[in-house]
DNA sequence: ATACTTGTAATCGAATTAATTACAAAAGAG
DNA sequence: CTCTTTTGTAATTAATTCGATTACAAGTAT
């Protein structure tokens, strides 16, 4: 199973209201470059509004990003939009059997490489910010 | 979404092989011990199968390890059980708007980062082998 | 022949996803 | 104050995936 796109919609928000920094971005205009309904757009934004990532106030059209672009990492992205709860991006089997070596310790064991190996993935998150994005979009523009 | 346990069993049943492999192990036995229908084990014992790392026979009852210990990495298991299909980790929003800068560049910026922190991921996994699984078990049962 | 096991397909309920509709609440314009 | 626009949020829907279960054909040994 694939991480939920939440991820990747947040990331085309952040970056369109910051390449977009001029113009209004209502949720309606965000839902036209993703390509999919409002709501979806402002349910999105509600989570990354709570991690202060962010700023949209009800009634008054258009959100702005609430910190530097360069302090924003996609890890802060993937946190926001909850896609992957902690420790819990490979599923353990429940209750193996405790009457047998493997099953009662496996469970410890196996835990710990996931852990780590989820760790990997987000560590990699981390290096990459809102800015580098929005740069990588513009060179490629250039081309 | 989380990452299907499958992994999590292949893991268990190739752990399990090996540590009981004295004694004949039925996909009944190996249920037991994960606590699920034998039906499950079989079909993820298939996969195993067709990776090259286990060798079960139509009609024979038990399964053998069909490589060194120290040579199956939990990438192996990782890709034999087909929890994550390649680059499709996290998943990209279809569609964005090709009018607009950011819709029609995003998919391609995004894609290469997720693609490198799935790769971080998969090289955590690479670094362990079963035999650290065994070993580390059984270690935690001389406590 | 009988008993046991593997291989595999079909089915089921549960959980999750993204999309959609609907509407209350907030803000601003006239 | 009234009307319009927008945000915030809940409810509903169809599609997808998962693990469990049942069932049975086919292979092997006694």
């Amino acid at each position: 199973m694939s991480i939920s796109s939440r991820f990747a919609v947040g990331i085309h928000i952040l970056t369109l209201i910051e390449v977009n920094k001029d113009r209004v971005c209502t949720s309606e205009f965000i839902a036209g470059s993703v390509n999919t309904n409002p709501a979806v757009i402002r349910k999105i934004m509600g989570m990354l509004k709570n991690a202060g990532l962010v700023n949209v106030r009800p009634g008054i059209a258009g959100a702005e990003l609430a910190k530097d672009l360069s302090e924003i990492t996609l890890l802060d992205v993937y946190k926001a939009v909850n896609v992957v709860q902690e420790n819990e991006l490979f599923s353990i089997h429940e209750n193996p059997n405790p009457a047998c070596l493997v099953g009662r310790n496996i469970q410890d064991t196996v835990s710990s490489v996931f852990s780590t190996a989820q760790s990997a993935m987000e560590k990699a998150l981390e290096t990459v910010t809102i800015k580098d994005v929005v740069t990588d979009i513009l060179e490629k523009e250039k081309l």
